[in-house]
Parts: C-alpha cells; sequence; structure tokens
RNA sequence: CGGGGCGUAGCGCAGCCUGGUUAGCGCGCCUGCCUUGGGAGCAGGAGGUCGAGUGUUCGAAUCACUCCGCCCCGACCA
C-alpha cells in the first residue's frame, strides 16, 4: 500500500477535546473521527487495527468451540419485557417506535435475542453444549461518554453466550472462555490480569473481569504478591479483623470537641490518631438516608453498601439534608443515639473502643463500642480494601494496579432462561432450563487499551499483532537509485507476505520521520543517504528505536522473521 | 442528571470585557521557486452562515434572552 495513495489523514496538532492519550492519538494518526458525542467513524487504519483484533478474538472463539453468528440491532420491546429489562435496564437502553408504533431498542446486549434463538431451536440435551457469538456494534446510551473509544455509546464488542445442562457443565464452558480469554489478550501482545469480579457468594468466583494494565485505566485491581488472587478492588473482600483482646470497654466519656468537623482536626484536639476515630458517613439509599460506620482512616467503597443494601441509587447526603434528617451538623454525627439506619464496617465491630461524633454540635464521645452503645442493623465489609491489607486469599502482601476493563466473562445461570422460559428436554424427559453464560470483550476498546498501554510522546507503539501494518518503508531524497530501491524493494516485501506501508510521498524526511513514529508502526524500514553511500537500508524498531543498517535483501529475511517471532508469542 | 468550561476557515487559537472599516494569526490546503535523514524557506492564493434564533442599537463576532452542540469532573460498563 502506497500512502500517497492512502487515505490517512494524520494531524500535526492535538485536537481540543481529546484529553486521553489513546483518544488524542487516534485522532491525531487519522484512525478516527467524532461523529457525534460517543459516536465514531472508523477510519482505514483504525478499522484495521480492529480486523486485526477481531481476527485473533475469531480464532480464539473458533478454537475454543464457539461458533459465530450474526444477531440484529434493533430489537422489539416486547422480547425485553419478557426478561424484565425493558424496566430495569433504564435510559442507557435507547427506545425507540417504528412507523407502526411498534416498540423497539437498539440493543445493547444480546441476552434477550439468543435466548429467544435458543428456545426455539435448542430443543434435546443431545444439542448442548452450545456456545454462540458475534462481533457486532453495540449502542448503549452512556450517561458520559468519554475518552474517545474507551467509552463510547456506539462500540464494537464480540459477545458469546454458552448454553449447558447444567451447572457443572455450565463451569466447563466457563472455563472454556477464560482460558480462550487468556490467549486472546496474549496474542494481542498485551499486559494484562485476569481478575475476580464478583468473590464467590455461589462457593467460587463466576465472573471476571480481564484488565489491560495502563495508568489512565478506570478500575484500580489489587493483585496478591504470592499467590495468584487478583480482583477490581470493588469488589476485592476485606479479611475480618481479628476482635479487640478486650472487649469490656470503659465508660463512655463527653469531650468538648469545639469546631472540631473533620477526621484531622478532631484528632489532633484529642490527642489520637483516625484510626481510634469511628466517623459517620450519610448516604441515600434510594429514597432513604443510612450511616455508614467507618474508622478514621478508611474509605468507603459504596459498591458494598449498595450490594449490603440492596438499593440501585447510593449518593452521599448532602450536609442540609443531614441535618434535616437528624438536626445533627456534619461532622458531630455519631452512632449513639442517631435516629438513622446504621450500618457498620466489620473493623468497627472489633474495636473495643473508639471515638466518635456525641450527635450534639462541638462534642465527640470516648470510650463507644459498637455492640454495647449502638444499634447496628448490619455489620459487614463496607471499606475498600488498601495495600496494606493482606490477600484475602492466602495473607499475603498485596499490590494495587489501574486497569482498563477489556473483557468480562461470567456465569449467568438460569435466570434468563427462566424468565424467558427457555427449556430443552434431558435425558430422563424433563423439560429444564438452560443454564446460561455470557462472556463480552470491547474490540475498539481493546485497541484504544493497547495504544493506551503502548505508546510514548512521539506516538503509538503498536504490539505486532494488532498493528494496521506490521512495516513502514520510508524512500528519502529526490535520488532516482533511492525511489528505485525503495520500489524493489517495497515489491519484495509484499512478495515475502509482510503488510507494509510505503511512503513515496513527495515530502522531506523529517515529515515522514514524524508520521511514521505517530502511526505507531513496529519497523520502520528507510532508503536513504546510506543506501547511496553503501547500498544499505535502515531497520528501525518503533518500540525501542534499536537500528541496524542491512542490505536489502537481509533486511527482507530480518523482518519477515522478527514478526513471525513476535505473531508466535 | 448535578457541577464547570467552550462554540470565530479543515485543525489550533486571538478578537468580545470597552459595539463602529474589507474579521485576524499559526498550522494545514492550492500555485510557483527552492529544499531533502527528524514536522524547512520565500512569493502568491483559495477558504468564514463568527453554533442557531430572537431582541437592544443608526450599527452586533462583541450586549441581552432562548435554544442547540461539544468537552471536562462525579453516579455506570465492554
Amino acid at each position: 500500500m502506497r500512502y500517497s495513495q492512502t487515505f490517512l489523514p494524520t494531524l500535526k496538532e492535538n485536537p481540543a477535546d481529546a484529553e486521553v492519550v489513546s483518544h488524542r492519538l487516534m485522532l491525531r494518526a487519522g484512525f478516527i473521527r467524532k461523529l457525534t458525542a460517543g459516536i465514531y467513524s472508523y477510519l482505514p487504519f483504525g478499522l484495521a487495527a480492529i480486523r486485526k483484533v477481531e481476527q485473533i478474538v475469531r480464532e480464539e472463539m473458533d478454537r475454543a468451540g464457539a461458533q459465530e453468528l450474526l444477531m440484529p440491532m434493533v430489537q422489539p420491546a416486547d422480547l425485553w419485557q419478557e426478561s424484565g429489562r425493558y424496566e430495569k435496564y433504564g435510559p442507557e437502553l435507547l427506545r425507540f417506535v417504528d412507523r407502526h408504533q411498534r416498540e423497539s431498542c437498539l440493543g445493547p446486549t444480546h441476552e434477550e435475542v439468543i435466548t429467544d434463538i435458543a428456545r426455539k431451536s435448542l430443543h434435546s440435551y443431545r444439542d448442548l453444549p452450545v456456545n454462540l457469538y458475534q462481533v457486532q456494534t453495540k449502542f448503549r446510551d452512556e450517561v458520559r461518554p468519554r475518552f474517545g473509544l474507551m467509552r463510547g455509546r456506539e462500540f464494537i464488542m464480540k459477545d458469546a453466550y454458552s448454553f449447558d445442562v447444567d451447572d457443572a457443565a455450565a463451569e466447563v464452558s466457563y472455563m472454556k472462555m477464560h482460558a480462550a480469554y487468556k490467549r486472546i489478550f496474549t496474542r494481542c501482545g498485551l499486559d494484562f490480569r485476569a481478575v475476580q469480579a464478583d468473590s464467590g457468594a455461589i462457593g467460587g468466583s463466576f465472573s471476571h473481569e480481564f484488565m489491560v494494565l495502563a495508568a489512565t485505566g478506570e478500575d484500580t485491581i489489587v493483585y496478591c504478591r504470592q499467590c495468584d488472587y487478583a480482583a477490581n478492588t470493588e469488589k476485592a473482600l476485606v479479611r475480618a479483623p481479628i476482635p479487640a483482646a478486650n472487649p469490656v470497654p470503659a465508660e463512655m466519656v463527653r469531650l468538648e470537641t469545639p469546631g472540631k468537623r473533620k477526621v484531622a482536626t478532631v484528632c489532633a484536639h484529642l490527642g489520637i490518631t483516625p484510626d481510634r476515630l469511628v466517623k459517620t458517613m450519610v448516604y441515600r439509599a434510594d429514597d432513604q438516608l443510612v450511616a455508614v460506620l467507618l474508622r478514621g482512616d478508611r474509605e468507603v467503597e459504596e459498591v458494598k453498601v449498595k450490594n449490603l443494601l440492596g438499593v440501585a441509587d447510593l449518593a452521599l447526603a448532602g450536609e442540609e439534608e443531614v441535618f434535616a434528617a437528624t438536626g445533627v451538623a456534619t461532622g458531630y454525627l455519631g452512632p449513639v443515639g442517631l435516629s438513622l439506619r446504621l450500618v457498620a464496617d466489620q473493623e468497627v465491630a472489633a474495636m473495643d473502643s473508639f471515638h466518635a461524633g456525641a450527635n450534639e454540635k462541638n462534642f465527640h464521645l470516648a470510650n463507644v463500642n459498637l455492640a454495647r452503645d449502638c444499634r447496628a442493623e448490619a455489620v459487614a465489609d463496607l471499606r475498600r480494601i488498601t495495600v496494606d491489607d493482606p490477600c484475602p486469599a492466602c495473607g499475603g502482601s498485596l499490590g494495587m494496579a489501574e486497569g482498563i476493563e477489556v473483557g468480562h466473562i461470567f456465569k449467568l445461570g438460569t435466570g434468563y432462561s427462566q424468565a424467558m422460559n427457555a427449556t430443552f428436554q434431558d435425558r430422563d424427559g424433563q423439560q429444564r432450563h438452560f443454564v446460561m453464560g455470557c462472556y463480552g470483550i470491547g474490540v475498539s476498546r481493546v485497541v484504544a487499551a493497547a495504544i493506551e498501554q503502548n505508546h510514548d510522546d512521539d506516538g503509538i507503539i503498536f504490539p505486532v499483532p494488532i498493528a494496521p501494518r506490521t512495516v513502514i518503508l520510508l524512500a528519502l531524497g529526490q535520488d532516482e537509485g533511492i525511489a528505485t530501491a525503495a520500489d524493489e524493494l517495497y515489491q519484495q516485501l509484499l512478495a515475502a507476505g509482510i503488510e507494509v506501508l510505503y511512503d513515496d510521498r513527495d515530502e522531506r524526511p523529517g515529515l515522514k520521520f514524524k508520521d511514521a513514529d505517530l502511526l505507531g508502526i513496529p519497523y520502520r524500514v528507510t532508503v536513504g543517504k546510506n543506501f547511496t553511500a553503501r547500498g544499505t537500508v535502515e531497520i528501525r524498531r518503533r518500540r525501542d528505536g534499536q537500528s541496524q543498517e542491512l542490505a536489502p535483501a537481509e533486511a527482507v529475511a530480518l523482518l519477515q522473521q522478527s514478526i513471525q517471532a513476535e505473531l508466535n508469542r
């Protein structure tokens, strides 16, 4: 492919509305263009990278025994009403009516459609197991699309759905996908972690997220330095603390703390450390106010609170709201005699005594004991895990990292098959519900994540397997001999089966180098002054800038070999 | 949805507060010369409903109101 005939509109300057690296670079490298908020066109090179990922995904899904199909994007509302999600899904589901006034929606995911297919066409246990997948554009009307392809409203996703006769078989399907996902992301050349996304309420872990490690990740994960435990921090369980040695505290004491409302200032005033103070955070959980008790030096993990309370909405309540409900200004709130629902972190329950607000302006209490002095309706793990906590699995030491979620697999069980009455007949003639699993990969996000993880100040640094082209050939200068040699080398590279972008443009060297770096093509071959002088061309690796001078024929052989080696990794 | 910011040429911006010639600058684009190993130089040129509407005014990119769009920060997810 000749650059002079390629649609590759690179930008010298940074687009104003792109903050994140991958977004900025994809725009600058001419990979994508925005149509409207969260909706992008994929230009030829952006599409090429996406196709590379898709190809790897297809190969590995097929290898794992899954079969590709393609389902509609427009879906009738009644299917969603059947599963109950038409109400539950919320505004992220884009709804509309067609000319016949039929309610419809754009598919954000395809459990309903696939379950409908299964119930109509899978009738016997002999038909199972089945795993069907598609690579398709999804639409989710995200509250807040951002970061280019990282969180678009329209995005390309591979989604797979498995159908099994029972739990054990479903687990086998699940493990196959887990293994396939590992292969996929490894083959893409990404540094990733598979993390637990749910902590085994059913006696095992049946949901994993696949995280590409990158500083700009939206999620934080914890991992163990001793064992293979890894989890999204939101879901990482904190080990229950050992209860205090002396469970019989002294009597409560009222202490004056004038104007001291923050943990730090209260502690300084009282001469204690934050781990001796318990803070009372008030949340609005759906429509109710709930107080959450937590050690002063800890942070609430809102997902855990949400799960404990079983609510859909959780947000810190405003000061006025809290005052209206309790008559106490925030900063002096405490668990003793508080008129709100009260839940406590397990750590608080394990303390023999602590300091807390007195529910009276300018006063705090000392020697409070949860069991003796407060009426907590629940004690649970409600705080965010820290690197100082022991590994929930083995007690080892933890590390933390930022990650981008590119894949998510989980066992669905019979939720959908029951709601939609999808059954098969088993060996004994019984009708039974399919045990399902579903498995997603954000294909377009994988490309963005790859760039977040692999770039420098000059541009993208693609891993070979997902690079839109593996080699960029530069012809520098007007010299006839150089042009001829470059043309020849181009033909040789093509003949060797190498995907090469041949920069044959009549441009100055600096510009060509800059574009080559920006595009992130793994190998650059330059035919220039050294060819005129010594008959050699330069091969330069984008990742580390390592370069060498070689005769053209040797260059072709070396490239072929290096590329193959990286593809087989 | 709440909070903050921005809409002026393909891209990045100035001009607006303090209304008043043909609305500017850099990059990119076109033509010519020149140049060719890290985004060259010179000369000439094309390109604008100043986001939209309404209003104030003799006069609006500039002031007011309304609407639309986009970006960033918080609650969701591939």
